[in-house]
DNA sequence: CAAAAAGATGCAAAAGCTTCCCATTTTATT
DNA sequence: AATAAAATGGGAAGCTTTTGCATCTTTTTG
């Protein structure tokens, strides 16, 4: 649910970050492993990794981080929190799984074929001829999913 | 690889149909399941059921045929008939994949997120914006992904 | 056209990702 | 603090897809 949808990011505009508040009103109980993937997903794309993280990949740190939370649980807890609106899934290739925090601002994605770098990007003219297309069509626009694969810029590189 | 690559169809211009010279110019020998594979894939969108199938689909569609070909067989067919050029992949969301015919001409996807009914649908602004967007930053554009989720009319029917 | 070589098939087993079950533990409520 | 409601963990189970290998077909060769 990218474009529209009801929960406070869309509402108040541009996410800055997101705490316990935010796990409250989405009507969870605010639980230790809750708390703790949102802070691993905060923490993503800021310096510390890569945004996207596979669901294996949150476990994996959390482990790291000393917290022996279960796989089972990680994957509930992303579920529930997509479900919230607090973070995205995309469904890349190879039928795994990312996800990211929401900061509010849809996007679309630019993923290299063999190093797997995700480059995020917003094209205005691309959105509303999506919105012509379903309108065409008779379609409801309730979301989509545009992936461009390609090289980036290193992976070119001759040799 | 949709836009661009090295098949026949490519080079030809639009495919009206394809048959066990295919096969042989894939390099592939011309075997009973690979025929019957085809045969599958040739019909379906003609009057035959959607478009779309999964291998699933394809191999029930073989056993109602009273064709024995083991699921297995199916994967691999599909697989190569898709490096081949001869067939197209999707990975719509749910982990599944979906193969068409290759008919040479590019084209994206509405899916209705109710009955799954999917539109196909191409559109050249939209093509051209993602030349320029992998363009600026750096990519080469191998390929693409492009699906609209929303409603189809029937599904939006009240009640 | 028969024999040999190369390639394909089928089946079952294995993989990889994700969900489900359920006893136990934790959080929120009264 | 006690009670009710919800969440967790660990493993089993579910799905789709891939793989290993003996057997069978197709293609090539002589």
């Amino acid at each position: 649910m990218q474009p529209g949808g009801t929960n406070r990011q869309v509402d108040r505009g541009r996410r800055v970050g997101v705490d316990k508040t935010d796990i409250k009103q989405a009507g969870l109980k605010v639980t230790l492993p809750r708390v703790k993937i949102l802070e691993i997903l905060e923490a993503s794309g800021k310096g510390e990794g890569p945004r996207h993280l596979r669901a294996e990949d949150v476990y994996r740190r959390l482990l790291e981080r000393g917290e022996e939370i279960g796989l089972a649980t990680v994957y509930r807890v992303l579920t529930q929190f997509v479900e919230a609106g607090l973070v995205c899934r995309h469904n890349f290739e190879g039928g795994q799984s990312v996800f990211e925090l929401d900061r509010g601002a849809h996007h679309d994605h630019l993923v290299c074929m063999k190093c797997g770098q995700v480059v995020e990007f917003m094209d205005e003219a691309i959105e509303s001829r999506q919105e012509a297309i379903a309108a065409e069509h008779g379609f409801t626009l309730e979301d989509h999913t545009l992936v461009i694969h390609g090289f980036c810029p290193s992976c070119q590189a001759p040799g």
